[in-house]
DNA sequence: TATCCGTGGTC
DNA sequence: TGACCAAGGAT
C-alpha cells in the first residue's frame, strides 16, 4: 500500500460527504434541511421496503403507508391482512409479515420507541446486518458500517476486487469499514448508496462525474465495467399450472387464501392447481378445478417470473349465477374456504402481482364474451 | 452454506 | 426472449 493510497482513504469520506451535500437526492424518508435528525420510524419503514427493491418502486408505497399508519404504534395495531393488502405488488411478502411483527415488538418490548443500537435493532424481525447498520447510522447518527449492494459495487471498484461475489463479501466489508468515517455516518452511508445508484451504476457507470474517481483502482486499470464479478447463477426452471377465474352475474370474483408458509404466504389468490415442473395437459389441469362447470380456457396463459422459476399459468374462466347455483365450492391451496369479493373491492385484497395478471386476463375475457 | 423469497426495468 | 440486476433476511 502506497502512502498516496492511504492518504486517499482519509480524504474519501470528506470528498464524498461534500458531494452528497450538493448532489444528494431528496427522498421522502430523508430529513429535510432544518430538521435535526431523521424519524426512526420513517427510516425503518423505508429500509424495509428498500430491501432488494428500487427507490422508484418504493416511493408510492412509503407515502401510502405513512398516510395510513403515521406511527409505529398505529402500524402495530393494524391487522396483518391490511398490511399485506397495502404491500401487495411490492414483492418479497415476508418483509410485510416481518414489518408487522417488528412494529408489534417495538411497541411491546421498547414502549414504541425504536432502540438506537445496532445490536438491539438486529434482534428485531426482518432487520438483518444491513438494515440494523443503516438505521443506527441514519436515524441515530451512530457509526456503523453499512454494506448493501451499492456499497459492494463501489468498494469492489475502488479497491479493484477481482474475487467474484459472494465470495468477496468479507473482504468488501473490510474495505467498507476502512472507509467509513466516525462522524456523519448516516450521511456517509446514504452518500455511498446514492453514488452507487446514480454514478457508480452497474451498467454504464459515469466515471467522469464521480467525485472519488481519482481513488478508483478499477478506473485506473480500465476494468470498471467488469467489476464486481459474480458467480454465475443457475438457470431458472419452468413451472406451470392453472387458475380458475369465476365471475358471478352480480360482479363477484372467487378468491382463496394461500398457505401460511412458502411462496406468497398468506396472500390472496385466484384458486388453482399446484405449480409443478413440466407441462400437464389441458384436460388434466381442468380436473383440478374447484367444481364442475363449463370452463373456457383463455387463449393466452399468464406468464410470470419469480426469483427462482418461470411460471406459465393457464387460465380457465366461467361465469355463473352465484345465488342460484349455491355451490359447491372447493378449497384454495391454503386449505381455506373460497370467498366472493366484489370486483370493485379487489384493491382491498392482498393480491400479488401474478394474481393481478390473472384477474385482468379473466376480466378481459368476461368483457369480450359479454 | 445454499436456497428460498417478487417484481419491474434494462439491454 | 432471456439473463441480469436492485437499499437483504430467514432458514
Amino acid at each position: 500500500m502506497t502512502g498516496r493510497e492511504i492518504g486517499n482513504r482519509d480524504r474519501h469520506a470528506e470528498i464524498l460527504l461534500s458531494w452528497y451535500d450538493v448532489q444528494g437526492r431528496t427522498l421522502p424518508w430523508r430529513y429535510k434541511k432544518g430538521d435535526n435528525q431523521a424519524n426512526p420510524y420513517h427510516v425503518w419503514l423505508s429500509e424495509m421496503m428498500l430491501q432488494q427493491t428500487t427507490v422508484k418502486a418504493v416511493i408510492p408505497y412509503f407515502k401510502k403507508f405513512l398516510e395510513l399508519w403515521p406511527t409505529v404504534g398505529m402500524l402495530a395495531e393494524a391487522s396483518l391482512d391490511d398490511v399485506l393488502t397495502q404491500w401487495a405488488g411490492l414483492g418479497y411478502y415476508a418483509r410485510a409479515r416481518n414489518l408487522h411483527k417488528c412494529a408489534i415488538a417495538v411497541v411491546k418490548d421498547y414502549g414504541g420507541i425504536f432502540p438506537a443500537s445496532e445490536a438491539e435493532l438486529l434482534k428485531l424481525p426482518g432487520i438483518g446486518p444491513y438494515t440494523s447498520a443503516a438505521i443506527a447510522a441514519i436515524a441515530f447518527g451512530q457509526r456503523a458500517v453499512v454494506v448493501d449492494g451499492n456499497v459492494e459495487r463501489v468498494v469492489s471498484r475502488i479497491f479493484r476486487v477481482e474475487l467474484p461475489l459472494p465470495d468477496s463479501r468479507p473482504a468488501l466489508r473490510g474495505y467498507a469499514a476502512e472507509l467509513t468515517p466516525p462522524n456523519r455516518s448516516g450521511d456517509y452511508a446514504q452518500a455511498m448508496m446514492d453514488l452507487g445508484a446514480v454514478v457508480c451504476t452497474s451498467r454504464s457507470p459515469s466515471c467522469l462525474l464521480c467525485p472519488v474517481s481519482c481513488h478508483c483502482q478499477a478506473l485506473a486499470s480500465g476494468v470498471v465495467a467488469e467489476l464486481p464479478r459474480r458467480k454465475k447463477k443457475a438457470a431458472k426452471p419452468r413451472r406451470s399450472g392453472a387458475c380458475f377465474f369465476v365471475l358471478s352475474s352480480d360482479g363477484h370474483i372467487l378468491l382463496g387464501k394461500r398457505p401460511d408458509k412458502g411462496l406468497l404466504a398468506k396472500m390472496a389468490e385466484v384458486p388453482g392447481t399446484e405449480w409443478a415442473e413440466g407441462t400437464r395437459s389441458i384436460a388434466e389441469l381442468e380436473e383440478d378445478a374447484p367444481f364442475q362447470a363449463s370452463w373456457v380456457l383463455l387463449e393466452k396463459p399468464v406468464l410470470h417470473v419469480f426469483t427462482h422459476f418461470h411460471l406459465t399459468l393457464q387460465v380457465f374462466a366461467v361465469s355463473l349465477n352465484r345465488k342460484k347455483d349455491e355451490i359447491i365450492i372447493g378449497q384454495s391451496s391454503g386449505n381455506g374456504k373460497l370467498y366472493w369479493v366484489q370486483q370493485d373491492r379487489l384493491a382491498g385484497q392482498p393480491l400479488p402481482s401474478v394474481m393481478q395478471k390473472v384477474v385482468v386476463a379473466g376480466q378481459e375475457h368476461a368483457g369480450m364474451s359479454g
